[in-house]
RNA sequence: GCGGGCGUGGUGGAACUGGUAGACGCGCCGGACUCAAAAUCCGGUUCUGGUGACAGAGUGUCGGUUCGAUUCCGACCGCCCGCACCA
């Protein structure tokens, strides 16, 4: 009943006032009226502090890069979060929802040498306006956190953290790789190589070395694998791709003796995780980059021209590994520890410098990739380990056997199975001096160093004298200059004239700033502990991140399910090193979404692509173009992209069904963590439900004749619809709640003829359960239903009554043989011999049953009977 | 290439822990209201056969376990995400 003791007094004496019954629902003046009640009220702040007793939720979103507007993914991710906050928000939590922008990065400076937009200017406006257009979504945020991570406030703070990860040895500085166009003299980013080639000079991409900072993430691999174990509300497959990403693998590392010296190098190492496979080698294989590649460059114009078209192909490992296999043979040889035959050594494009020594034996029977390289370059196959019962002809010519078994023409190996072989090959190795078993990780220190404008600066000093300085605490903030010229290729900070120019703050002499910025990662592997205070004159206040981490529900896309987060879970450990934070991981809880997907459109003519609202679908299924009537390709439904033009404008959505319909429908068409296709006569629909909704709260008034049977049927449809409402937002299977709630709304509508009292209590519930998903409708109808009686926003979360959810009879099927013959309609408590006795005087289960007798009766309380004859 | 995921009517999806497959929405079909349309309301809608009661098939494909499989196991096919300088 509408009096189980839930109304509160009015917290807020002047709620703003119902709009006028009986007209239709007007979203636009209801909408904005809402969002200022919130604000009045202060319903979303919290103290950096809570309250003792208080039980604390930080809901999260990732939080957006400012691109200029919002589009239908964040809409999703904001809808999604706010439906947790409000939800628990009801459930007596403090709830803690800030938003802030991801600001720094490249898209910003190619719109400064674009259109000659300052990049601060550009992403302020940017922010401004993607924060207006977050308000009118009505999201229950604490807008009194926001901050941007390139204000200085926020990278300042930043730079106190790497100073002190510098201090406790968890930065170093070492040489690596980097995509490099020689045109425009500039460092490339994975996406900026198109084919191989820089995208705006089109020059071929060269492999650079660069001398960089990298923060030593390797030193927690152990334990940044071991702790996915404690992360029990992360989604299995993040957990499991982060594992693999780490790459924990057990081997061996040893020396081939070269069978001659080559520039002083007398051995060469390697990193094998199948010693037990060595009687196998047919070569040995080192990187594009791996001294020996060097030294028979140095010897051999074609071993150079080989390397050289192996640094043509960038950085990325996607693409390095899906080239051809390609190999070039250097002439030299190592001899091999066991048998003393020497093999050729190979220069191969598939060996990556970064994994293991950069090197590797080539062994061709068991190996994918070794297989295909040598059979490309006609080195023998030896197979050395035999699936156990092999048939005779058993071969690895055409294809390599990487299964365990035993082994086979391997000396003293042979007749073992494959772990004992390992562990007898490494013992022999470790015993010969050669080697040692070891632990190996595929996961490389963080690279931050980037050679861009837009980023965070790293605040060091270089002097010729001292070396690496860090910047004394009482300079920083670094603060990045404005008049900065971006008409020149190369990074603006590197040739600003009087920028990076400093006295050393050791002796005093003039030396150079670091003009290198960090990695955008950095910004985003800490901001979560920022909002706890954002504006302290450190980079967190203990009091806070000990009261509000770790984050209790983290909300984002699939597409950061490695790298954001582990450097987060990395950042956090050594946020933790440093004396900042007492936690190791940061995110308690992990949902990841879906994208958002729409149909493509091309026109058949030119192949131009087409905006959604450009096209008119006819009646046949095709489509043509508004206006000229040209054919239309209606293509696959993909990620919404602005390249694609298959992008729908949140903002337009808005203006035209308002807030709530937006986050309904998003909500209602799918499981959130699966991809959604957006759908115009999806968002009419929900736009359809709540016009219903709305004129369902106006016949609020008592039936001529009230029928009880009706009320209590209504009542335990209500309490039901509690009941299965909780459970669904509990398990994030939004779709199925707004499912439920559409099902109490239908109930509610056959039910004209219940008392009243049992109608707004539907109603009411309605309403309430509805409020995390829609909050505008539901603030409308409560203040029409129960006027000056408060927010929505600000009422406890609804309880089921148990007495009402208790069901009297069960409709039992009934199967023959696993066939559905019937249904049988039995009391909640019948018993086996009653049930079987019923169903079985079933007229179509008697049909079924073809008088033969019944072998065995099974009976599932409440589900199901079968009968097996 | 490596790693991870997903696949159910015309369509998005639902289905507790292995127990009536298709809740709920969209679309479509029919009807009411209207001069007409929009809006709204009512009914129908997995496929095949049958007037019907009902029968058969059916959760990407093929096979297995089980009294019973969308659910568990194996192989395959298709699509999607990540691969370290996009965020």
């Amino acid at each position: 009943m509408p009096g189980r003791g839930l109304y509160s007094p009015s917290i807020m004496p002047d709620t703003p006032q119902p709009l006028h019954h009986d007209t239709r629902y007007d979203f636009a003046a209801a909408e904005p009226r809402w969002q200022q009640a919130w604000e009045a009220a202060r319903c979303f702040s919290v103290p950096d502090v809570p309250p003792a007793g208080a039980k604390k939720y930080y809901v999260l979103e990732m939080f957006p890069y400012p691109s200029g507007k919002i589009h239908m993914g964040h809409v999703r991710n904001y809808t999604l979060g706010d439906v947790v906050a409000r939800y628990k928000r009801a459930q007596g939590h403090l709830v803690m929802h800030p938003m802030g922008w991801d600001a720094f990065g490249l898209p910003a400076e190619n719109a400064a040498r674009e259109r000659g937009t300052h990049p601060a200017k550009w992403t302020y406006a940017n922010i401004a306006n993607m924060r207006a257009e977050l308000k009118r979504m009505g999201l229950s945020l604490e807008w009194e956190r926001e901050f941007a991570t390139c204000d200085p406030e926020y990278y300042g703070q930043q730079q106190k953290l790497f100073l002190d990860c510098l201090k406790a040895g968890l930065v170093e500085r070492k040489e690596s790789w980097v995509n490099w166009d020689p045109v425009d003299g500039t460092v490339l980013a994975n996406e900026q190589v198109i084919d191989g080639k820089g995208w705006r000079s089109g020059a071929p991409v060269e492999k650079k070395k660069l001398s960089q900072w990298f923060f030593a993430i390797t030193k927690f691999a152990p334990e940044l694998l071991e702790a996915l174990g404690t992360l029990e509300r992360w989604p299995e497959r993040v957990r499991l791709m982060q594992a693999n990403w780490i790459g924990r693998s057990e081997g061996a590392r040893f020396a081939f003796q070269l069978a001659e010296p080559v520039d002083g190098m007398t051995d060469c190492e390697v990193f094998t995780t199948r010693p037990d496979t060595l009687f196998g080698m047919s070569f040995l294989a080192v990187a594009a980059e791996h001294p020996l590649a060097a030294a028979a460059a140095a010897r051999n114009p074609e071993a150079a021209a080989f390397i050289a078209e192996c640094r043509a192909m960038g950085t990325s490992e996607a693409v390095i590994e899906q080239a051809e296999k390609k190999g070039f043979d250097t002439g030299f040889r190592v001899v091999h520890p066991f048998t003393g035959e020497s093999f050729p050594v190979w220069i191969a494009n598939f060996v990556l410098m970064e994994y293991g020594t950069g090197a590797l034996f080539g062994c061709p029977g068991h190996d994918e990739r070794d297989h295909e390289f040598a059979s490309k370059y006609g080195l023998p196959i030896l197979p050395v380990v035999q699936p156990r019962g092999a048939a005779p002809d058993f071969s690895v010519a055409a294809k390599p056997y990487t299964d365990d078994g035993v082994i086979v023409n391997s000396q003293w190996l042979d007749g073992l199975d494959v772990p004992a072989a390992k562990r007898a090959a490494i013992a022999k190795l470790e015993e010969m001096g050669a080697g040692q078993g070891v632990t190996n990780w595929r996961l490389r220190d963080w690279g931050v160093s980037r050679q861009r404008y837009w980023g965070c600066p790293i605040p060091v000093i270089h002097c010729d004298d001292c070396g690496v300085v860090p910047v004394p605490a009482d300079q920083l903030p670094v603060v990045l200059p404005e008049d900065v010229d971006f008409s020149r290729p190369g990074n603006p900070l590197d040739h600003h004239p009087t920028w990076k120019h400093v006295n050393c703050p050791c002796c005093g002499k003039p030396a150079r700033r670091e003009t290198d910025t960090f990695d955008t990662f950095v910004d985003s592997s800490w901001y979560f502990a920022r909002f706890c205070s954002p504006r302290a004159g450190e980079p967190v206040t203990k009091a806070a991140v000990d009261a509000w981490l770790p984050v209790d529900q983290y909300i984002g896309g699939i597409e950061h399910a490695i790298l954001h987060l582990l450097y987060s879970r990395f950042f956090t450990r050594a946020m933790k090193a440093t004396g900042h934070v007492k936690l190791d991981e940061p995110f308690a809880g992990l949902f990841t979404q879906g994208m958002v997907t729409h149909e493509s459109y091309r026109s058949a003519v030119d192949q131009r692509w087409l905006y959604p609202e450009e096209v008119e679908k006819l009646g046949d299924g095709t489509a043509v173009v508004k206006g000229t009537n040209e054919p239309v390709i209606v293509g696959r439904i993909e990620s919404m992209s602005k390249s694609k033009r298959n992008t729908v404008d949140p903002g337009a959505i808005i203006n035209r069904y308002g807030a709530d319909t937006a986050r309904w429908f998003i909500l209602s068409d799918n499981p959130p963590e699966r991809d959604m296709e957006w759908s115009e006569s999806g968002v009419a629909g929900a736009s359809r439900f709540i016009g219903r909704i709305w004129r369902l709260a106006q016949s609020m008034v008592e039936a001529d004749k009230p029928d009880e049977a009706v009320g209590k049927k209504l009542r335990q449809a209500t309490h039901r619809a509690i009941a299965a409402v909780t459970e669904a937002l509990e398990a994030f299977t939004f779709n199925v709640a707004v499912a439920k709630i559409h099902e109490l709304a239908n109930t509610i509508g056959d039910s004209a003829t219940a008392p009243l009292a049992a109608r707004r209590e539907a109603m009411e519930a309605l309403v309430r359960l509805s409020a995390p998903m829609m909050p505008h409708l539901a603030e409308e109808i409560w203040a029409l239903l129960n006027p000056g009686r408060g927010l929505v926003a600000q009422l406890p979360w609804l309880e089921a009554d148990p007495a009402l959810l208790r069901a009297e009879t069960a409709t039992l099927a009934v199967q023959v043989l696993g066939k559905l013959r019937g249904t049988i309609e039995v009391s909640v408590d019948a018993s086996d011999e009653e049930v079987f006795a019923l169903a079985e005087a079933e007229p179509n289960v008697i049909r079924a049953l073809d008088g033969k007798p019944v072998k065995k009766r099974i009976h599932v309380k409440g589900r199901v009977v079968n009968l097996v004859i």
